[in-house]
DNA sequence: TGTACATCAGTGAACGCGCGTTCACTGATGTAC
DNA sequence: TGTACATCAGTGAACGCGCGTTCACTGATGTAC
């Protein structure tokens, strides 16, 4: 081969890399393949070396993306005292930080209703990333049994994946801040007790 | 002139209703102004007698889209016992029927991201209607002060929006009925003593 | 060890297509006289 | 009442542009002998 093994993975993660950035900043729709592959340093014509279609991109790039906020929250869980793990979540999940970062922050926040729109198949692959997602973080959420916490898991962070939307759309960083506190304080109130 | 005030007027409400409709299903960027336009039986070159710009459509559509989804909470609430008010609107909003017809639906669901995404001049006027929906529908949401009202109303709104947005990626109608039967418990639980 | 060949990541040009926007023009109507 | 003119919604063609995808080709490397 011309270029070595990890070469190729070396390169084929980052576009998935650059993807996942850009999809959630600006849009799967806007973003471009072109664009992608220039920011890598390479031109569209390879890209499909690398996948099979923009959707399949788009897959991976969702895969990316969960894994890392997957990640990132269930490290701010363990590292919460005992018992605290889903007010450490929310509070992450709801922070400001969060709020001006959609580049690298929650796909569905960012992508959820472009996910709904696409076909069928590439739907059911992203379920099952979903699903990965609930559970990994299930052991932090209230409920009596383990399918309880998974199904209150799915609903916590739908639900603010809608607020911090729709934060997203306001102009006033003081009104962000205010509706990210209300938010806070609202989902660990509610989730509290479940 | 050479079409009547009320010709162009009634042009005007259908280019604004067929865009409200295609936005929603197919998102903004995917929905050109020349399938807009052909789908009222126009060409596209029309477009801007009627609208600035594709963005000054867009705003006019969430306008057109809020005023329909505010006028059908506010008429299912009203419709309501008294106090009940809220459980009929989480019912209607967390519907199966509302989860597969996102182009009659609520526009946070189908176009969140995408408004989160437009220029602060658009994202501006776009909150004004916002506000003007919170306020509408603040009656009927719980809390002490109207003040407490409207911010509640913003936020189970948000969050629902959440869930509904989500529920659509799912492909399987048993698994979306499900999840949207535990949803509006959550809510109805959740919202009810705050 | 040296040579011939196969592999295949990446290139660059091309494919057809639809996009948002502009503009000179059309022609039926309303207005002025 | 009849005529001349102004208005302007809608047309159709053009603008430059970027899109996703395909493909013949390049050329450095790995493999086989």
């Amino acid at each position: 081969m011309r270029y070595s093994l990890e070469h190729k993975a070396w390169n084929h993660e980052r576009i998935l890399s650059v993807a996942a950035r850009s999809f959630r900043e600006h849009g799967g729709d806007t973003s471009g393949i072109g664009t992608v592959m220039n920011k890598v340093g390479l031109k569209k014509g390879g890209f499909y070396r690398h996948f099979k279609s923009k959707d399949d991109l788009f897959v991976e790039a969702v895969a990316r993306a969960l894994e890392e906020t997957g990640r990132s929250m269930e490290e701010v869980a363990r590292a919460a005292p005992e018992g605290q793990g889903m007010r450490a979540i929310v509070e992450r999940y709801l922070s400001s930080g969060h709020a001006n970062a959609p580049g690298s922050g929650c796909v569905r926040a960012a992508l959820g209703p472009e996910m709904a729109r696409k076909p069928v198949a590439v739907r059911r692959r992203i379920e099952m990333l979903l699903r990965a997602y609930r559970e990994r973080l299930a052991p932090f959420m209230p409920g009596k049994t383990l399918e309880k916490r998974v199904e209150n898991c799915g609903l916590l962070f739908s639900s603010m994946a809608g607020v911090l939307m729709m934060v997203r759309v306001m102009t006033n960083p003081q009104r962000r801040e205010q509706t990210l506190i209300d938010a806070r304080s609202m989902f660990l109130k509610c989730f509290a007790d479940l």
